[in-house]
DNA sequence: CTGAAAGCGCTAACAG
DNA sequence: CTGTTAGCGCTTTCAG
């Protein structure tokens, strides 16, 4: 690794007049002597090292990203979207992922032993120095351990603190769920079904909250036959979809994607079309759904905008530039698609 | 941030003592100062400045990642795999994303505009003192630019470079697909179809070997008509199956999951059963293909491990343990679930 | 057992 | 316009 002081040597100047040089500094050498040091530092390669000029400086334009897990599927957008916002503002990022899912068998809820690595985590990362921290969550989410030293901005993306001590953005569950609703409700459906997640889920509560109020809304009453309660996966969609239709509802509205695709296959072999003879609607914009037949009407949740704006927030909070803000809920968009027609 | 020398300061000792007793040196001080030390480093919640100790040590405990594009589907699996390796080790992982797909509007073939941007990473990484970096491709192809000067070791994931110059670790797509073939021949069925993905793709023509040599190795002509082309989506595997069921085809090999997906569509339509009329296999065992009713076989791709693999050739070569290897192809594994019968 | 001194690679402040 | 000096936080001889 060739070094500022061997340029130095080569040129017959100090280190100081090369690192003038080579930053650009105005009138740092004359115009010959500077035109030497620049080519010879070409010539040989020459890189700074960035770990001595942030020790130098003590600022690393770094900020860190600590993901729940990295492997579900929301977390690579937002950690796009973070990286991304960075890279247009000369951050750099790195990752530190707590492979929750792998680690606790799917099943963990906020333990001791998480917390734990939580902090073991951001040591790490505070012994990096990293400039802030942007938090990812698997599932939206309140978070109740909180790190517990935290002396540099912290933002939370996909879930939130308890109390709220920490920005946090998500997207807006209720309203997008009461558009859909309203959506349908203006296409003629009366009896629609709603194939939730788990009741405790907070994206089941908040949908399902924005789906009430947008049929009250229209002074409709929703019958508990009709809201029905799933895990997320194809199958349950599958198996739920039957009560549904066998109590002749008119549109099905499946809080995600992967449980609509059930939907399809129970309606396939009942000879029902969808989008024909019964409508559908998904969640999650899931990178399959537009491939369904027909396809299928969904929400786009704004994954890489909860990054963006996360870093967004992380950069200004270290520029000291705003205060930090409580949660925010950015917009979803509603893609009807061919699955909906009007009764 | 309180630093080494603070606590010198405070315990009356050098700097060079702390030191010697925070990295428990045997022997470095007294027991009654050393244990001084250690409360006062405790209390003021001491953490040593990475960057400082990797600058002197000249030893950062880092590697870099390049990923083509965090966002498809196979990336964030290949990194979580290195990330676990590296963790297992001591080492951690900075992370830079081309974000190619985004860049180029999902078409970008190599171009000198994409060789410059991975310049630049490589520069940056250089810079911060990797000690290796690894190169997760988007989809498994040769790479024909390079990057221009590589300093520290240098692995791909799941592509290879031009000539083998580094090392590479990709999956057993060949193998893969004449395993699956064979098993499909043992349960009867002779009229196969398959559906490929685009003729040039990478993943087309392993596969298509390995279909091609089960075949031949069992003494059966394979039917020009019976090898199809779609685009990996959905909608092609749907209006694909349309042509193989016509032919009355008692299996279909999809060399893609999302692709099966929509021969579950075509086939419901016909009243026909996936399972019991006719068996399907698929590829990539993405996270919904468990799901689908009945669910479906496919190949697991080992992710994971590949970016294990890479991980443990990079820590090894920076250990100057083996030498580089070639490209290696790791095995990938059945998995026979619900939508295969014998004929 | 303990500490002074040197230095990792770089930049900022200041003097000539 | 140019160079000297000092120092970021840490570890590592090596002398006492």
């Amino acid at each position: 690794m060739v070094t500022i002081k061997e340029i130095a040597r080569l040129t017959n100047v100090s280190t100081a007049t090369v690192s003038n040089v080579l930053n650009g500094k105005p009138g740092a050498a004359g115009a010959a002597k500077a035109r030497e040091i620049t080519t010879i530092a070409e010539n040989l390669h020459y890189m700074p090292n960035k770990l001595a000029r942030s020790l130098q400086q003590q600022k690393t334009n770094t900020i860190g990203i600590i993901t729940e897990d990295l492997t579900v599927f929301n977390a690579p957008e937002i950690v796009d979207g973070i990286d991304e916002y960075c890279e247009e503002n000369g951050y750099e990022i790195i990752l530190e992922n707590m492979r929750l899912f792998k680690r606790y068998n799917n099943d963990f809820t906020d333990t001791p032993k998480h917390h734990e690595l939580l902090d073991l985590i951001m040591k790490n990362m505070t012994a990096k120095q990293v400039e802030g921290i942007i938090y990812v969550g698997y599932h939206c989410r309140e978070i109740s351990y909180l790190p517990s030293r935290v002396q540099v901005p912290f933002v939370y993306a996909y879930c939130y603190p308890k109390e709220d001590i920490y920005p946090s953005v998500l997207y807006d569950d209720e309203g997008a769920a009461a558009d859909v609703t309203r959506l349908l409700i203006q296409k003629g459906h009366r009896r629609i079904g709603v194939i939730c997640g788990p009741a405790a889920s907070y994206h089941t509560k908040t949908r399902l909250k924005g789906f009430r109020a947008a049929m009250a809304g229209h002074g409709l009453k929703v019958k508990n036959s009709l809201v029905v309660y799933g895990d997320w996966e194809r199958q349950s969609g599958y198996r739920l979809a039957a009560g549904l239709l066998d109590q002749k509802v008119t549109a099905i509205f499946s809080f995600n994607d992967l449980m609509a695709s059930g939907v399809y296959e129970q309606a396939a072999e009942r000879g029902l079309r969808i989008g024909r003879d019964i409508s559908l609607f998904g969640f999650d914009n899931r990178d399959t759904s537009e491939g369904y037949v027909p396809s299928l009407s969904t929400v786009h949740v704004p994954l890489n905008e909860i990054g963006r704006r996360c870093a967004e927030i992380t950069l200004n909070q270290i520029k000291r530039r705003r205060p930090a803000g409580k949660r925010i809920y950015l917009p979803c968009t509603v893609l009807e698609r061919q699955s909906v027609e009007p009764v």
